[in-house]
DNA sequence: AAATAATACTTGCATATTGCAAGCACAAAG
DNA sequence: CTTTGTGCTTGCAATATGCAAGTATTATTT
């Protein structure tokens, strides 16, 4: 796939030429929640993305080097997608996000295990959590 | 304009049924670096955003109550607009985005003294910036 | 007072992206 | 060896984006 176009050196215009849509970082979110994915995984998810969009993110995301296909072990046609350490790296963002969304926003959910932690201790919650994927990436790389 | 649909009430998807998209976080970030602006301001920034699409953004994101806009002191035609409480608090969103971008990404340019402070310290700028931004918001209601 | 310029949009249209539904190839399971 | 599951791809309609030009109103200059 041909190289995402940058508009500016400006950082948070580069980051948002990546992931600024509707679905990238939703495709994170499920990363960070469960740590590894399948394509019919994704699909599963509650926001119902469509199949072609689906693809072409997951490649995006692939291209960029923030999340990292692997092969599904004991399966041949499914993959296993997780978030690389750039990936990681997008934690504390998609924390940030889902704080403001809780307190600005009004149809949201504030129940989950993952908010709940992040109240409680944001940087306990992000240590925690970088650290368990990192560890998991690790595991895969040996 | 027809309020923005929301896929879920995740707060992460609902955030970025708001501003997840290319420029939204863009005008966000101007008023952030420099208080206030016009729409002219906002035609000059370096990401060159349309005026179709800037016109848009800026109803949506007054819709949603992240931005007020301000009649300009003097001026009968020009418009000042301000990030609203709910926008100020962006900022924590805005500065991951930064940081994530500013070490992740190549292309990047890390010489403005916006990414200079906060790296110095990061809950320091977030405090300055934030309550800086609040003032000024207090000075307008009066 | 009239002419010119500046400002904030709006409009028309071409192109690109998204979303939906269906289809397809191949491996896995029965 | 047939059926099911899985991961995509394709076709097409709807929507969003981007560019260029235009418009309405106020501000400024002469």
């Amino acid at each position: 796939m041909e190289p995402t176009e940058m508009r500016s050196d400006c950082p948070i215009s580069s980051s948002l030429d990546i992931f600024g849509d509707k679905w990238s970082l939703l495709i994170v979110r499920d990363l960070m929640l469960y740590k590894s994915r399948t394509y019919g995984d994704f699909r599963k998810s509650k926001e119902k993305i469509a199949t072609n969009i689906l693809a072409n993110r997951l490649q995006l995301l692939e291209d960029n080097g923030i999340i990292i296909k692997l092969p599904y072990p004991g399966n041949l046609v499914k993959g296993l997608y997780k978030l690389s350490p750039k990936g990681i790296a997008l934690i504390p963002v998609l924390t940030e996000i889902a704080l403001w969304g809780e307190k600005h926003l009004s149809n949201t959910d504030d129940s989950s295990s993952f908010l709940k932690d992040v109240k409680k201790s944001k940087t306990k919650f992000l240590k925690n959590i970088m650290d368990d994927l990192s560890a998991d990436n690790e595991a895969n790389t040996n």
